[in-house]
Formats: structure tokens, C-alpha cells, sequence
DNA sequence: AGACATGTGTCTTATAGAAGATATGATAAC
DNA sequence: GTTATCATATCTTCTATAAGACACATGTCT
């Protein structure tokens, strides 16, 4: 207890964290709200690691510790020579953050950029499930979308997506369904809004008579259920969404360890 | 240290490894090799840093990088004040290593050990997926075992499970049925074979005429098909199988990050 | 175009103290 | 005498610092 007074006094700005931890965490949490107060954007670079040494009165080693740390949360990139970035979602080449669906044959390139079909998009507001997942009271406001993606003209995923009405203001219904380009993006560029991870429950499941047609299947034809919920920082929900996979042209992949 | 060209050259052994690369890198290798020589066993702890240190002839502190990403690849378990342990299966806590199904309602403990039904235990032949799989020619020896697990006395998993022949040489049917305790543990125990990681392909189908009796559900009950494919050391493919789960009472729980 | 300087992250070594785990021995209690 | 308790020593990993050499990127100068 008495040996905290160097650790611990030692980080300015200690803000809401009176447990003991070591020095390197407490820098990870410093850089992280700096991340999250949006002091550096996605895609720029963060100050060097000497800089950030002098500037919370550590090491650089120490500062290196927590960087590593964050890098392997990928939320921010280190690139030697460079600098170190935050991580971002607006970038061309990863167009799907989470998705983990593969062709059977070929791959995602060879398929090209998928279509997507707006089936409905509407403000609205939180029934049970949606209100619990995304911890709001019932009746919040919440955007909702459904739609359809296809690759290589055959329909493949129907979604359903549930934001929060107030981190999400100013998003309308018809800014959605405009915006080409990954959607986490747009939560990035116009709302500063980043998902850091996801939580996904599986299941085999009958299509209704509404999705099989929607997808333009059979509905004897089971499909798999995804739901997901992505998380911004401090694990707080931002986005739920359920979705329909065909998985006899694909498969869901999974790396385990 | 004199630059004495001593990266490369300084690592014993090198083997087959022309390529340049950090040293920590490199004892990262022979680490990984001592492992797979089965020089540690699981369960044992491996020698201390500092040993290892001048056993290598490298800083503690390069030893101790190589260590962490072993650490971080669940091949070593660190425990502070006690030392590095090589990651085992065979303990009780951990059942079932690679199963991410979980229950609607209730915990994993609550449901209490699974059971176990072998229904099919013997040796045959690889037939062409097989082969392809675990990396035989068609017609090379395999065990193959089919079980279904039950949770609470509710049929849940119908697996089929197949083995190269060579490597479980002497693992006998009987043996296979007659054993309690997690299947990976007795690999490890018996043959020295340690699953590194794994890769699953999920799907949802309908279950044929005989699955659905031997899971006891309708077999318009569509079920999630999860193919795995479970490695050893250097990526070598030790076992296929695949599993029909019920999703109507559990669900296949996947962190993405 | 080539050489060089500079700023970045990367790697390696060295040192030192903190913290967790365990054995040993002294001391006290029964 | 035996057992329980405490202090100490010693082993381990963990944390933090510092310094120098290296690799990569990007300029600027010749």
C-alpha cells in the first residue's frame, strides 16, 4: 500500500483509478483516453514513443510496453520508421471489419466488391431485445436497417442493424442507405465512433417465408444465424445486428488457439 | 556486443533457417524445438530464464521476449514466483479445449459433465477427404470414432472424429472408448501429441434421416455443422472432425477482435 | 541519381528492485 | 517432544529504467 506513492502519483491526470496497477497500464489508460477523447484521429499518427515518455515523466520502455499492448488490441498500428497509428476502419482494403464468411470456391477479390440492397431503413425504437443488448432503456430511440448483400449477384446475407439513436444524432435514414464504402467507417469519420471488438452468437436456423424470398432461396434451405454485438471502448455496446448467412456457397471461417 | 555479425551465427543449430531474423526470434525456434522434442513435458516447467539465458548465450531480456509470445500462443503458461510451465490439456479444469457451444440459459457447470456414447469406434481407411485433410494419401490408416455428447441427458453433439494412423499407432478402439477425461489429454499423455490451434468452417444444415435419430431431434431441426481441423507443432494437421450441434438450446459463442 | 542526415520504431543488453512462492530454521505454545 | 507460527533466505517472474546499435522511411544536399 505505502509503496504506491511513486507508481501511482507518478501518472498525472489520474482521473478516475485509484486501484494499484503497474506503470505500464496506467499509460496504456492515459493513451487509450487519449484515443478515445479523439486528441488523435484514425489514421494519424501518434506522437513518438520519446515523446510520450517525456510527456508522462516514464521511460520509453515503459511507454513501448503499453503501446504493444495496444497495438495487439489493434487499436493502434506500429509501422517501423513511420510511426505508430491509430487504427482505423476507413481504409479500402479491409472493407468487412468482422466478416468472416468465405467462398466455397475462389476468393473475396475474385468476387469483387459486394452489392448491397437497402430493404428498409427507419428511426424507430428499442424493443426488449434490442433495448438489452444495446443497454437502453425500452422505447429509446434506435436506427434501424435491413438489408440485403450479394456476391456476385446472388444474395447472400440478409442483416438487420440496430444503432443507438444519441451517439448516433444526426444520422439519418437516407445518409445511410447513400454512403457507399464500409459502414464502421462512417461511424469513424462522422461520429468518431470506432468498434474496438464484437461478440457473435451462432445458430442453425429455418428461414421465415419473408427472408427466404429476400434472399431468393428455398425455404427449406437452413441458414446461419449471427448475432453480433460490437463494442466501442470500455466495452460499451454500439451496434446490434443480426444476420442471415447462406452457407451452401460459403462457409463461416474460424481461427481457434 | 561488437556487431560481430553474431545474430545469425550466435544461434546453435540453426538448422534450416537461411532467412535473417531477430535473435529473440530464433530462441523462440529453438524453444518451440525443445517442445516438440518432448525435452519438457506438459505440465513441467521449463528451465528459468536466466538458464535459458546462458544456455542460449543471449540476455535474460531476449529470452524473456521469445517467452512471451510463446505465453502468448498457449503453448507456455508464466506463473510469477513459481516459473514457465509448458501448456497442458490434461488438467480438470479445461474440458473441452476447442468447444465454444454454450447453453441458453445456465453455465457450463451447472449442466454438470458431459456424457459420453461411443457409437462407432474403429480403424479404416482415409477416403479422398480425409486424405486431403490431415495431409495422407487415400487409403493410408486412420481411426475413426463417432460419438454423441450429451449435456443434462440431452443428446447436443454428434461428432465424427478421424485420426492419421501413424502418429496414434497402437491407440486402439478400445482404448479410445474406454477412456474418461478430455480426448486431448489422452494424446498428450499417451503420444505426446499437443494441439497448438485450430480451424473451424461452420455451417448450417439438415441433419440426415440417421443423425437426427441419433440426436434424437426432428429432422427438420436444422443443426450447425462444424468442421475442425486441430494442429500440432509447425502446422501439422493431427485430427478432423465433424460436429453436428444443436442450436436451439445452445449457441456458438466467437469473440472477434 | 547518389550520398548523407535525421527521425522513427526495433532489437539487444544490462541493472535493479518489486512481488509471488517455497523452503528452512528459530522460536513459542502445547 | 511435538506442533504451530513467524522471520528469513532464496528462487522465480514481473516491472522499470537506460543506453547503444540497427532497420526503415524520408527527406536534403551534392
Amino acid at each position: 500500500m505505502t509503496s504506491e506513492t511513486s507508481l501511482v502519483t507518478s501518472a498525472p491526470v489520474a482521473g478516475s483509478a485509484p486501484a494499484f496497477s503497474p506503470l505500464y497500464q496506467q499509460i496504456k489508460a492515459l493513451v487509450l483516453q487519449s484515443l478515445q477523447s479523439g486528441e488523435w484521429k484514425p489514421g494519424e499518427p501518434i506522437p513518438s514513443e520519446f515523446e510520450l515518455a517525456a510527456r508522462y515523466k516514464v521511460s520509453q520502455g515503459t511507454v513501448r510496453k503499453a503501446i504493444d499492448e495496444l497495438a495487439q488490441d489493434n487499436l493502434l498500428i506500429r509501422r517501423q520508421g513511420k510511426g505508430t497509428f491509430v487504427a482505423t476502419h476507413a481504409e479500402q482494403q479491409v472493407q468487412y471489419r468482422f466478416l468472416k464468411l468465405k467462398p466455397d470456391h475462389g476468393d473475396l477479390i475474385s468476387q469483387g466488391p459486394a452489392q448491397r440492397l437497402i430493404i428498409d431503413c427507419k428511426r424507430t425504437r428499442a424493443n426488449n431485445d434490442v433495448a438489452k443488448a444495446l443497454r437502453l432503456r425500452v422505447g429509446e430511440a434506435v436506427l434501424q436497417l435491413r438489408r440485403v448483400l450479394s456476391f456476385g449477384d446472388v444474395p447472400t446475407i440478409l442483416e438487420d442493424i440496430w444503432l443507438p439513436g444519441g451517439p448516433f444524432k444526426g444520422l439519418t435514414a437516407e445518409r445511410l442507405s447513400a454512403d457507399q464504402g464500409p459502414m464502421y467507417a462512417l461511424f469513424e469519420t462522422e461520429f468518431g465512433i470506432r468498434m474496438v471488438r464484437a461478440q457473435e452468437r451462432l445458430r442453425a436456423v429455418n428461414p421465415s417465408n419473408e427472408d427466404a424470398q429476400l434472399l431468393q432461396i428455398e425455404q427449406h434451405l437452413p441458414l446461419l444465424s449471427v448475432e453480433r454485438l460490437a463494442f466501442t471502448y470500455h466495452d460499451t455496446p454500439m451496434e446490434w445486428r443480426r444476420g442471415l448467412y447462406r452457407t451452401d456457397t460459403h462457409y463461416y471461417d474460424n481461427e481457434l488457439n
